[in-house]
DNA sequence: CATGAATGAGCTTTCATTCAT
DNA sequence: AATGAATGAAAGCTCATTCAT
């Protein structure tokens, strides 16, 4: 069997090892068995547990890197392009739960190499987001003086919404994904709408 | 030393060990150190690593509750409870990053034992505030047919949210943690108030 | 059984598996059993192969030098003392093949460190054998003019051609620490004079 | 690429390897490597790695052996040859030190199997020197009752003070080679002279 | 002739846990 | 109430060796 396949499936077995025991608690006895080779080939291959690791990371960032772009509705308006890739987002760490808990719970808990993994990708998410704002700010309410920043933070905090929902979406039965970008896009929209007219909470008096 | 005292000591040892290595990377050795007692000690007073961490759980997750609950101001209006109480959560979670990294990265990791007692404390909350948040409705809009669901969904994506922001602001710098809080209430109370009028987005028609 | 007795015998395997089996041969699993401990004991007391291959050579080393300096007849003519030292040594190596096989052959072909913790022993010694010559030089030849460097040259071939046949004594049968000692201060003692009357070998004419 | 090209190319990979890393630590990998082949080769010419090993130890004896052969001055005086003799084996060793060291430090300490292989070679070096010492003892001296055990005891320590010297030489400043061998071979002439007149030290009255 | 693919066995090291005192 | 002494079990990793092609 070539190289290529055997690799893949030592990741594969990897991302399920990882996502569910735990980095720390996934054996390579396990991720071999999984994977039907011997752990020696996992180490000719994949060097080291970090590596192989820091391999499944990188894989999986891509993966949903790339669902998230093939899911946009290219030429749409910035809004429908918004809630197409929170769709698509949910939609594909729904259906590839173990890749989103190495990416999320795994990664970002066992040391900054990788992290720094994780957080590259994010961030490119984050800018691709910012910019979909901007967007859909200049479309739907016409020019504004919306600041950078607060386009910025809101980015960062639909991004981390997602994240979050993302968990709890799998957990619970009967939320679809499209019903999760959905209830998400109520928010950011309310919240952008009123970050442009200016209109911010204030505390009730009583 | 009277045991109780002992006990809290080792406590404090475990959440922060927990915390910063994980609980697989933890080491009983460590944690004993760290407490200043031998390791014997530690198993007699909490029987096992398992247990320990249990404990830990509970009595952070505890301390969360009642630092939340602390923190509303009783008697005033909804809206003013439910930024109070976010303000004294995410204080308290600030203020104790270890405990809030066990409950929320450790214990949801390891095994379905650990994650329900999290779940516990997270009904509690969520119960908490869909209590607050249909007074809020009343108050402001009338009877409203918000779910359960959607307000635990809020929950969650608040603290993906929060958490997010609170990374962010760290980093980038002008940007404090409180213009970060508003940002977020903001967001929280604008969408709340269009989840309660039955306000949804709708996709454009490009 | 109290710490400081278990760690000699464990010590006691291990100089003498790490002296049969060589360095590398010889693994953890077998010197613990030698010792009869389990192996975690040992990494217990003694933290990690290297160091415990560290520990038994600075305990031989100073156990050899201690054997030698007891060994000396202190009072006695300069080459009385050293006749008696290599006998001591002699004797040692020979009732300890182990241990000389640990300093001898181990230490020095398994990295800087270790050979360095032996040189410094062997220089020791090197320097007590250049005394012992300059003092047997002045009391049996008078006052020379025999160069520093050709006694620093003479002792080092001393001990080196004595670490040499101690090796060699071992093996063969028949050969007691006296022979041995007395054989060698033949070599010594006629290199000696020739040196000082200034007498040197020169090739034959045919 | 004839196969006995090959087999010389991998010999000299694992006679560097095995001199440089030791018998263990040598890995057949890295054998494999230095001689740029691929290691299923190295087994289908040289079937194990204790063949190999031994293969490796048999041709650096061969080498040696010839090589000392070849530095004899045939027909001139025996001291002349046997100081040609020894310094053919100094030139020989030092320009081939790992060899060397296969023979000298590996070989002997690995098993009865591969010391063996290396006591015949001695066991040949011993009995031409002793043929010379024999030749020079009734030139110079007429007949004498020196002993085969003699001979190699002499042969062993010559070899430990050499090492020993080439050592010091090294470290020392000033020192040059040269000195250190012209000590050497006065060193040994003059205890040879001694021991062949059956004059003996004898220790002093004090 | 030569190699990519593959593995059984063994190594050093760590850890949660217990017992005698 | 508290601990020094001790271990079974398992983990990450490496190595000599073999086949199918």
């Amino acid at each position: 069997m070539p190289r290529a396949v055997r690799e893949q499936q030592m990741m594969d077995a990897a991302v399920r090892t990882f996502g569910q025991r735990g980095y720390r608690a996934a054996s390579m006895d396990e991720i071999a068995e999984l994977a039907g080779v011997s752990k020696p080939l996992v180490y000719l291959y994949l060097n080291s547990k970090e590596e192989l690791f820091t391999a499944c990371i990188r894989r999986e960032a891509q993966a949903l890197v790339a669902a998230v772009q093939a899911g946009v509705e290219v030429g749409a308006a910035a809004d429908r392009q918004l809630s197409s890739g929170l769709g698509a987002f949910f939609a594909h760490t729904a259906s590839n739960p173990d890749g989103w808990a190495v990416l999320h719970q795994q990664a970002r808990t066992h040391g900054e190499p990788f992290a720094a993994e994780v957080a590259a990708m994010r961030d490119e998410i984050v800018a691709f987001v910012t910019g979909l704002i901007g967007a859909a700010a200049r479309e739907t309410h016409g020019d504004s003086d919306l600041l950078q920043r607060d386009v910025a933070g809101l980015a960062q905090a639909l991004v981390g919404a997602a994240e979050s929902l993302a968990a709890w979406a799998n957990d619970a039965e009967g939320v679809s994904a499209k019903e999760a970008a959905a209830t998400l896009m109520n928010f950011a929209w309310a919240g952008l709408g009123n970050l442009m007219r200016g209109e911010r909470w204030v505390p009730s008096s009583r």
